[in-house]
DNA sequence: TTGAAAGCGATACCAC
DNA sequence: GTGGTATCGCTTTCAA
C-alpha cells in the first residue's frame, strides 16, 4: 500500500474538528479524552467515534503549554556509543515510559560546553526534568544549575551534597573488594591501570579503593605500579600495560574491562599466559568478559537498573520539589572467572 | 553552592517578562530572539540585557504550536542495549543536533504493539518525523502509516517500495562476499547459523546471500548445514553450533558476531582450534572481534554513519514532502583476521 | 452534564 | 522600527 508522494501531509485534525463532527463543544471532547469530568454515555460514544473516524491524536505540546508540564524527560550523556551507556539508556527509557514520560537524548561528546548547551536545549523544550550522566562538575555547571532551576539527577557521580540527587555505584567499595580478592590469592605486587582522576567516580574512587585495600593489608602503595589510561580505549590499556611491564607486577587491576582486555592482549602477544604468568581483573563485565578465550574476573554493575533508578528518582524529584537530595547506590557484584590466579 | 531545597521551582520567565523589563512590546522581544526583523541597536541591547538578567529561555513548545513544527525527531528501536544500537543512536543524535533538532527515543522491545504505541506517543508530541528501526512490516504498520501521515524513514530494512525512504546496508551482498571469501580459502562444507527469516534484512537477506554464493560456485545448498538462531544471543550461537556439529562443516558463517562467538566457544570447549579445525566468520565487527583471543574475520558496518544518514534522509523528507522514497545503502567492509583458514 | 471564554507563551500580520 | 492583536490546540474555571 504505497503512500502517495504527491499528496502533501494533511493537517492533523484538532480537538475542534472532533467537536464539530461529534456535534459537541470542544471542552467536552477534552473531557472524554482526559477522563477529567463525567460525560454522558451517549455523548462520549459520539466523541469517541469521531476521534476514531478522524484519527485524532491530541497535541501534547498544546496541552503542555496549558498544564505547564511536558511529560518529557531529558538524558544527557558524555557518550552513547558504548554498551554500558546503551544499557543505562534502556533502563531509563523503560522506566520513563512506564510512568508516561518520553525521553529526549543528548550526547555531549564529553565537552562541558556542549553539556551546558544540551541542558539549555532541553530547557527550551520544557522537559520536566533531566538525568545528567556527568564526569566532571565545574563552576560553570554550578552557575547554570543556580540560574535555571530544573529538577536534575546526577547519574554515576555523587553530587548530592550540592543539592543534586544522585544515583551511582560504590566505586570505592568495588575497587576495594576487587583488590582484596586479588590480595586474597596471594599477590603482593598488584598494579593498577587507573582512569583520569578528575573523573571522580571511575578515576578517583576506584583508585582510592585500590589503595585502601593495600593499606588495610599493611602494604605500601607503590606509585610506580599505578599508571593512568583512558577507560574507554582498549589500546590505552595495552599501552599502560607496556609501561607497567618493567615493574613486573604479578597482578593488575584495570579500571575497566576494556583496559583489562588491552592489558591482556599485551601479555598474550608476548606469549605470557593468564592467569599463569600474570593475573588481570577489570570492571564492568562486558559481554565479552565471559568469552572462553577471556574468562575475565571482573566487577559487574547493573547498568539497566542504574538508568531505571535514575529515572524513578527524577520523577520523584519532579513530584516532590521540596525533598532533600540524597545519594542512592546500585549494588555491584564480583564475578569470579579465570583471569586471576595465584602468583 | 547547594541549591535551596526549600525554595520551590520559580516559574520560568516568559517573553512578556522580558518585554516588561526592557520596556518594549513582546513582539519586539520575539524579533530580537529570532533575528526575524530588524530592530534598532539600542532597543536590541536593552532586550538582550533583560534576557540575560532574567535567564530567559524561549519556550519552544509555544513556538511550535504557532509554527507547526517542533524541531524534534523520534527514534524507534526494537532494542537499545547493544553497542550497534548505541552507535546508530549516536550517529543519529549527532546529525540531528547539527541540524537543530532534538531526538526522542523509544525502545519497543521488539513488540509490534509497543511499536505502534511508540509511534503514537511520538505523534502526540508532535515530532516532525521519525526514524524507525524495524525488524518486521505488518499490515498493522501499513494501516498506521496510512492513517497518520508523518515523515518516516526506515533504518536497516528496505521499505522504499512502500513509500518509506530507507537507509540500510547491503546484507545480501555482504553475506555473499563473506561466503565467497570462505569458499576462496578452499572450503566446501560451509554451514550457516542464520537468523529468523521473517527479519527481512538480517534473517532473510544474509541467508540468501550465502546461498547465492554457493550456487555461483556450483555448490548445492545443503539444508542440514543451515540452522536458525537468535542473532542477539551468544548462547543461541553455541546451541546452533552444537546442532551443526554432527554434520561436520569445515567452516561456519554466523549471522552475527555474537553468534560466531557462541559457536567459537562451543568449539574451544571441545578442544578444537580455530581456524585449525574449523573456520568461523561473523557479521558486525564488535569491539571484541579484534581481541587477540578471538581475531574474528567478519563484516563491518558503519553504524554511526547509518544513524547519521537516516537522520539526514529524514530531514530531507521533512523539508521536501513531495520527493519519492528511495533506498540508500551504507557500504560495508570485510575485515580479514584469523578465524578463517583453509580446511 | 455541557458550553463559553480566558489564558498558556510564542509568532506573524497589520497598522502606525 | 515598533506595538497591537489574532491565532496555534488545548485545559480549566465559571455559568447555565
Amino acid at each position: 500500500m504505497p503512500r502517495e508522494p504527491s499528496k502533501p501531509r494533511a493537517k492533523a485534525p484538532t480537538i475542534k474538528d472532533v467537536a464539530r463532527l461529534a456535534g459537541v463543544s470542544f471542552a467536552t471532547v477534552s473531557r472524554v479524552v482526559n477522563d477529567s469530568k463525567p460525560v454522558n454515555e451517549p455523548t462520549r460514544e459520539r466523541v469517541l467515534h469521531a476521534i476514531d473516524v478522524l484519527n485524532y491524536v491530541p497535541n501534547s505540546l498544546a496541552r503542555g503549554l496549558q498544564t505547564q508540564e511536558s511529560r518529557m524527560l531529558g538524558m544527557i550523556m558524555p557518550e552513547i556509543g558504548s554498551s554500558g551507556a546503551a544499557q543505562i539508556l534502556q533502563g531509563a527509557e523503560d522506566a520513563a515510559r512506564a510512568a508516561g514520560f518520553a525521553m529526549m537524548l543528548m550526547n555531549t561528546a564529553a565537552a562541558v560546553r556542549r553539556e551546558l548547551e544540551s541542558l539549555s536545549m532541553l530547557l527550551e523544550r520544557q522537559v520536566d526534568g533531566a538525568i545528567w550522566v556527568a564526569a566532571r562538575f565545574t563552576p560553570d555547571h554550578a552557575t547554570w544549575l543556580e540560574r535555571h532551576r530544573v529538577p536534575i539527577v546526577a547519574l554515576a557521580q555523587d553530587f548530592h551534597t550540592l543539592g543534586v540527587p544522585s544515583v551511582l555505584v560504590d566505586n570505592h567499595g568495588a575497587a576495594r573488594e576487587a583488590t582484596e580478592f586479588i590480595l586474597g590469592r596471594g599477590h603482593r605486587r598488584v598494579a593498577m591501570i587507573a582512569a583520569d582522576p578528575t573523573d571522580l567516580a571511575v578515576g578517583r574512587d576506584r583508585r582510592l579503593g585500590y589503595e585502601a585495600a593495600l593499606r588495610a593489608q599493611g602494604l605500601e602503595v607503590d606509585v610506580e605500579l599505578v599508571v593512568e589510561a583512558d577507560v574507554s580505549s582498549q589500546q590505552s590499556g595495552y599501552d599502560a600495560m607496556a609501561r607497567l611491564d618493567r615493574h613486573a607486577p604479578t597482578a593488575v587491576l584495570a579500571a575497566s574491562d576494556l583496559l583489562a582486555m588491552g592489558a591482556m592482549r599485551y601479555q598474550l602477544e608476548r606469549g605470557r599466559s593468564i592467569p599463569g604468568d600474570v593475573s588481570i581483573m577489570g570492571f564492568d563485565d562486558l559481554d565479552v568478559a565471559s568469552h572462553p578465550a577471556m574468562r575475565l574476573t571482573t566487577i559487574a554493575f547493573d547498568f539497566v537498573e542504574l538508568g531505571a533508578l535514575a529515572t524513578r528518582t527524577l520523577i520523584e524529584a519532579i513530584e516532590h520539589p521540596g525533598a532533600t537530595a540524597e545519594a542512592r547506590i546500585v549494588p555491584h557484584r564480583l564475578i569470579v572467572r579465570d583471569s586471576v590466579g595465584s602468583p
